[in-house]
DNA sequence: GTTTTTATCTCGAGG
DNA sequence: CCTCGAGGTAAAAAC
C-alpha cells in the first residue's frame, strides 16, 4: 500500500463525470490496483476512487500543466471498463509504501441470518402457540424467510433488521402467491424486525399483515447454542 | 489527518458485533474523529470504522494485555450512539501526521436530475407522438417524474439510473393513484432507466407498463443547454 | 430536525 | 459468469 499526501486535482469518468478542484488529500494505492482520495474529514467514502482491478500510470506533465504548476499526472484505468480517474498532482508532501499482507477479512454476529435463526429457534416470540414448519420456504419469486403454523392457521414471516415499506410489499407478493396454492392457503402475514419504520408498519396493516418488534439481544440471551465467534 | 500502519487486532460493537483478527493495517484517524481500518485490498469501504463525529482514546495495555504482546489501546467511541471500536495494537510500523484542510468537495453530473432533465427535453425518445405536460407531478405518496401525453394518452413516467424491481412497485403505485382522478385516468406507465434489470422488466411488463432504455450518451450529445460544470 | 431517495454504491451468496 | 438482496449501508435531497 502507497500513502500519498498531495496537493491535486481529480477527474473521473465514468458512469459519470466528477471533478475535485484543488486541494490538499490523501491518495491511497492499495496492492490490486485500487486508489481512494480521502479529504480530512466525512465517513468512510472517499471523495473519489478506482475501484479494483485497476493499474495506474504516471507521467511528467505537458507543457501547458507544467505551466499551471502541475508536477506528475496520475492516470488510473479500471481493468474491467473505461472508467478513468486522473489526478494531476502539484505538490507531494509525503509519499510512503507498506507491506501489509493478506488480511483474514471480518467476522460478523448480528445480521438477518442470525435473526432467522434464532426467531426459528423461539418461533413462538410471534406469539403463544406458534410452531416452526421450516425456514426459507421456496416460492417461484423467491423464499420465505419463516412458514409457521399459529394458533389461527398458517403464517408467512418476512424478516428484516429494519422493518421498510419494500419488505412489506415483499411479503405482500409472498402472500399472493402462497395463499393460491389450495393446500396451504389460507396463510396469514407476519412481519418480524428489529425496528419498524411507522410507514412500513401502517402498510402492513392495512393488508392485514401483524407487525413483530423483535429484540436481538434479548433473543441472543435466550440462545441455547450460544455460539462464541471471538 | 493521522496514517499508521499498525499490526492489530480490532472489535467493533454496535448495531452488530465485528472482530478483526491480528494482522497489519492502515488506521486512518481523521480531524472529525473518523477512524478508517482499511487493508491492501478492496474497493472503498474500509474493513471496519467508526463514523464521525467520535472521539479516540489512547491507553496502555493492562498487564494480560501486555502479555499477548498489545502495546496500546485504542477506543474510539461515536458521540451520538454507544457504538464502539477497540483496537488494541501490536506493532506500529509507521505513524504520521498530516495538515489537510477543508476540502472544495466534488462536483457531479450524470445524476438522476440529469437524465430528468435531458428526458424532459427530449420527451419524444419514449416514442414519437409524444410531448411533456410537467415535471414532478404531485401525488399525495410523492411526485411522479414525468407525465407526458401520448399518442395514446396520458403517459406517467418513472425514472431511475438503474431500472430495478421497486421502481416497478412505486409506478404502480403512482399509476393506481393516477388512474383515480377522473381527469386524468387513463394514465399508462413507462420505465425509463439506463438500464434495466430483467426482473424489473418481467414486473413491469406483466402490469402493462412499458420499460424504455435510455442512452445518457446520446441523450448528452443532443443537449442543447450543453452545461459545462467543469 | 426528520424522512425519503440515491449511489461511480460495495459485498456476498447462489444459480 | 451473472443476478439478487443486504448493508453498522453512507450521503444527499426533500420535507
Amino acid at each position: 500500500m502507497r500513502l500519498v499526501i498531495a496537493t491535486c486535482s481529480v477527474t473521473y469518468s465514468g458512469r459519470l463525470n466528477a471533478h475535485l478542484a484543488l486541494a490538499t488529500r490523501l491518495l491511497m494505492v492499495k496492492a490490486d490496483g485500487a486508489v481512494l482520495i480521502h479529504s480530512d474529514g466525512g465517513s468512510y467514502k472517499p471523495l473519489n476512487w478506482m475501484s479494483p482491478p485497476a493499474s495506474m500510470r504516471v507521467r511528467d506533465p505537458d507543457a501547458e500543466q507544467v505551466q499551471a504548476g502541475i508536477e506528475q499526472v496520475w492516470t488510473v484505468a479500471a481493468e474491467k471498463s473505461d472508467d478513468i480517474l486522473t489526478i494531476l498532482i502539484s505538490e507531494i508532501h509525503h509519499d510512503s509504501s507498506h507491506q501489509l499482507g493478506r488480511d483474514p477479512g471480518l467476522v460478523k454476529d448480528g445480521v438477518e441470518s442470525d435473526l432467522q435463526r434464532l426467531l426459528a429457534e423461539q418461533i413462538e416470540r410471534l406469539g403463544a402457540g406458534h410452531s416452526l414448519i421450516r425456514r426459507e420456504h421456496p416460492t417461484p419469486i423467491g423464499p420465505v424467510d419463516l412458514l409457521a403454523k399459529g394458533p389461527e392457521g398458517t403464517v408467512a414471516v418476512e424478516l428484516k433488521r429494519r422493518g421498510d415499506i419494500d419488505g412489506v410489499e415483499q411479503l405482500t407478493r409472498y402472500l399472493e402467491l402462497l395463499n393460491r396454492d389450495p393446500l396451504l392457503a389460507p396463510v396469514a402475514g407476519v412481519f418480524a424486525a428489529q425496528q419498524i419504520r411507522p410507514q412500513a408498519r401502517t402498510l402492513a396493516e392495512d393488508r392485514g399483515i401483524r407487525c413483530v418488534v423483535l429484540d436481538y439481544e434479548d433473543m441472543k440471551g435466550e440462545d441455547d447454542q450460544a455460539p462464541r465467534l471471538f
